[in-house]
DNA sequence: CTGCGTTCCGAAACCGGTTTCCGCAACAAA
DNA sequence: TTTGTTGCGGAAACCGGTTTCGGAACGCAG
């Protein structure tokens, strides 16, 4: 006690080391050891290492809002969800959400989420976000042929990724799923079980992903040497209903598909629906393969054959991306794509002769 | 341009206005201005609102983070997800996100989310968290009789909120839904239809919820003056699978339920098929009541009779009871519940005879 | 031995706020 | 008039970092 008095610490029991600390148990200065820690190049290679070292051994981990305020940058991603979006991207989020958290933790970085629940007030939530310095950049999913989001940030020179291609967008990064590789491997599988007349339910139109897996389609009948009924095209299908309505609209064409490829697994187990109302079975009757890998398929009756997508790495690739985009990298070499992978499972089965 | 050189304002346009500015536009000091915006004693009125006017004129926003290097708090709730749980929460996470951004952003708070795959991460995930400043305080989803969680906050004295009742925790702020009391009105529901030989299948044993539910089950079955037949309750269903599971023990019965009262709305869709399996028809041979208000209940043949919960609403409230607590309000105080919603369906209908 | 260029680090300003301390002015009481 | 109070706002330190600037120490050529 006497006149000993401790600086008081905050409430924390574990007082916080600075950078002071670091630097007194060394007999530097601060600035010395925050160049250091930064690599400056005008500090020699033995005291960084000797900084480095005692960072490490005294738990030294510089607060990211300390350096924000000199440097504007927080090291945070920012990730604004679109509300009133349809149901199907929602089971990803979790994975997702998992994927980009791990990707920006690996680096020290934060995810900071926000929901807007229309494009202006989407645009407006980037704004203020930035304004804040809340995040440094943003993760896009979703990717759109028109997309606010793009327009309003590239003019803004804000760092983002797409989780898509975008075809137009010239200085963005993305990270993509091969959706229209996907849909010629379903066409040529079911081209193989001796499938003939095959339907295709397309996503959402206003997606960079349409286009290409409708290609993907086209491109798979092409290779089996099967032509392409245009009546037996349908689009804009996302949701369950969507896709019932589709597959409707299918089944009761004079000369029905035996098979139909869908863009969404939600528009496929919509497309059971439809079938069953006819008295159609899937997997004997209809063969049906979807796109996404959503939990329902794999409990759906029978189980649905589909690609899935593994959404957790996306997730924590779209994150580093992200975080060498903001760290300056060229955005065009900041370009990833990789498979969706076929899980086979009993909506597929050989072609039995027509409906 | 001449000798004068703007000041380098970093790569955004919009010049950031800062207090200096407020304080310089009103020929006052950036300390009298803070202590304005803070509402602090010794400023009076008139200066508060002038001052208050001016930023709002000026369109200044303080720096969260750096008001956050003097006062140690950054405005930002955490939220960890755990990564490795059951399903059956992701269909709410969407919502439930969108709620908690609304709240935080309506008091100008930002959420922050990390993801953790064991209990041991999540609990380092929370050091981390704070060691950064990342986080003032959490939102903890799905309470636990033992939380893990609960433990390491309360003795680290942070604060957190919690979407559920914890018995044991004293100074523990929480929101929840009345659970127990949709249990007890769907027995009500069941009796009413003339159901006599009711089922109870009970969600994961270690969540604080199921106690409450069992309780209220058997309030409903005293309640309707009907005896609760032991073998008649099963627990621990969280999933498809497990419903399936406990649906097929109570179908196998001597003297089976003809009707089946869910804590969850997975488990119950389980039910649907353990019934498909043994040709009984869901609605007509069998009723089932569930919980929680899932998408997939909705689009379930028949459409699944249930209690709907409002996780949207659900994350708002916590956000702002998370922020209150923050500012330091009694916990015991900062309680609220609401009920779930009841939406009846095809999945129920008068007993028809025993099965 | 001087002069010069490097290498490397310390000193100090700075970022945008908060908070403590202090003093001035006005007013009331003596 | 003098003496306290009280109300109110300025001055300056501070928070934990980053960055600019300058100079000491050293090596090397002349």
């Amino acid at each position: 006690m006497g006149t000993t008095e401790e600086k008081p610490r905050g409430r924390d029991a574990g007082a916080r080391v600075t950078i002071s600390d670091v630097a007194g148990a060394l007999g530097l200065t601060k600035s010395t050891v925050s160049r250091a820690m930064n690599s400056y190049p005008d500090i020699s290679e033995a005291t960084r290492l000797r900084v480095r070292r005692m960072a490490e051994k005294m738990n030294y981990h510089p607060l990211s809002h300390a350096q924000a305020i000199k440097t504007g940058r927080t090291r945070s991603l920012g990730l604004v969800l679109q509300f009133s979006d349809h149901d199907s991207h929602r089971p990803f989020l979790a994975e997702f959400l998992a994927g980009l958290s791990a990707g920006a933790s690996a680096e020290h970085w934060t995810l900071t989420v926000a929901a807007a629940d229309s494009d202006a007030s989407m645009i407006e939530t980037f704004r203020e976000m930035l304004r804040d310095g809340k995040a440094d950049g943003f993760v896009l999913p979703r990717a759109m042929t028109e997309d606010p989001r793009v327009k309003f940030l590239s003019s803004a020179a804000v760092p983002f990724v797409l989780y898509g291609r975008h075809a137009t967008a010239k200085g963005a990064a993305w990270y993509d799923i091969l959706g229209e590789q996907a849909m010629q491997d379903a066409v040529a599988h079911l081209a193989k079980l001796g499938h003939r007349r095959i339907g295709f339910i397309n996503g959402g139109a206003q997606y960079c992903y349409a286009p290409l897996r409708l290609a993907g389609f086209r491109e798979g009948m092409r290779d089996a040497g099967l032509p392409v009924d245009e009546d037996l095209i349908e689009s804009n299908a996302v949701t369950l209903a969507d896709g019932e309505r589709a597959g409707d609209r299918l089944l009761t064409r004079p000369n029905p598909p035996t098979a139909i490829v869908c863009a969404v697994d939600f528009a496929a187990l919509g497309v059971y629906r439809a079938a069953a109302g006819r008295g159609l079975v899937i997997g004997r009757d209809l063969s049906v393969i979807g796109y996404d890998g959503i939990p329902e398929g794999a409990y759906a009756m029978p189980p649905l054959t589909t690609f899935t997508v593994d959404n957790r790495a996306a997730g924590e690739r779209l994150a580093k991306l992200l975080i060498r985009r903001v760290r300056g990298e060229d955005p065009e070499l900041l370009r990833e794509t990789t498979t969706a992978t076929f899980v086979e499972r009993g909506s597929t089965a050989p072609f039995r002769g027509s409906i």
